[in-house]
DNA sequence: ACGCGAACTGACCCTATGGTCAGTTACCGA
DNA sequence: TCGGTAACTGACCATAGGGTCAGTTCGCGT
């Protein structure tokens, strides 16, 4: 008995373990200088034994956007209630952090702008993009047309602004692990109403 | 006569054409995913031209760094008169998309999240965004205090939000090069208005 | 005119990494 | 207990990309 052979660990068990450590892998530094090597490494298994199952590098990131994009979408779609905008604002953030308790990482793979252009991992994460973008464009419209504007290229600018907000919120709260999902959603409200107050 | 030998290009005049390829490309491609054979390519000369006056990637990078860094950090400082907050973001604004008319990725290139860890240019990237990043806190400082705001960590978030706002408008302004960088200051200046407009 | 130094390249090496495959081991049902 | 199947690996291949070097060509000062 070498170090072959199987360990008893179910094709799904050890599919699912996979698409953990990579989630976190890829979340924390990208896809393009995360190595199948390394996954493997981390999950104690060979790198064969992740093309075994995957297939190959892109479908490990499709895999794993797949097992959090929907998450992701829904709890903020969930969130698309109130009609106010202020409100849904803070209720999108409330919804956004919950859902990131789980996989701190769910946002950065989103967003990993190495992923090979194309590539179905690619569509996979704009496709959830896509969406997390259309409800954050129901939420700008309100405000744009309380101020009058109309200038469509105002609207698509906004809506870019609005999710880089959400985005550096939730990296900077990757830094700051010791603050709960609740407290961040609380912190955002209160700068939001720090800069609108003054007018 | 085939393809070799110099082609009278002075070593000086060749070191700025491959800057200015080279800040173009990693600037919209990253740092990562830029090979040097295409910077070569593009430049029309040969692979071992670039090595020969940069030495390697990572000294290549650098020179980018040095020669978009200063002029953008010095514009921006430039704007820093003004003493109210809200004039004191346009004024940034301003600045901040006159200094980028020349080169439009230098935003990008500093922030490029691709260079590697501990590198030179990495250190390079990282001095000039420390500097924007105190001429930033020193505009956000205001607003917190004006709210009753006192926790640091509302302030260091409001600083890098303040930042992925400013570098979301650069990079949807690479994306609409019709528009000028008064026009870019003053749709930004309006939007900051409609958001305030709501109490 | 001529030679020397600067500019320049093709061909090469090395490493990292994605990917493949024949073969090994353990589990499990009959 | 024993054979079949699923899990698993070591060793391998291919390619891309950073980096090197001997050697070629041109411009220029004398």
């Amino acid at each position: 008995m070498g170090t072959t052979g199987t360990k008893g660990v179910a094709r799904a068990d050890r599919r699912r373990q996979l698409i953990a450590v990579a989630v976190a892998e890829i979340g924390r530094r990208g896809y393009a200088t995360t190595s199948m090597a390394e996954i493997a490494h981390r999950a104690g298994v060979s790198k064969a034994m992740v093309h075994n199952i995957f297939g190959n590098k892109v479908e490990l990131a499709r895999a794993c956007l797949e097992e959090v994009g929907p998450p992701l979408v829904a709890s903020v779609a969930a969130a698309q209630t109130s009609t106010e905008a202020g409100r849904r604002a803070q209720e999108t953030f409330t919804a956004i952090f919950a859902a990131l308790v789980e996989h701190r990482h769910a946002w950065a793979l989103v967003h990993d702008a190495t992923l090979p252009q194309g590539s179905s991992a690619e569509q996979a994460a704009t496709g959830y993009l896509d969406q997390l973008h259309a409800m954050g464009t129901a939420g700008t419209r309100d405000v744009l047309e309380a101020a009058g504007l109309e200038d469509p290229l105002d609207h698509d600018l906004l809506d870019h602004i609005w999710e880089a907000v959400v985005a550096t919120s939730v990296y900077w709260w990757q830094e700051h692990e010791e603050l709960s999902a609740d407290a961040m959603a609380q912190r955002l409200t209160r700068l939001l109403a720090a800069v609108t107050v003054r007018g």
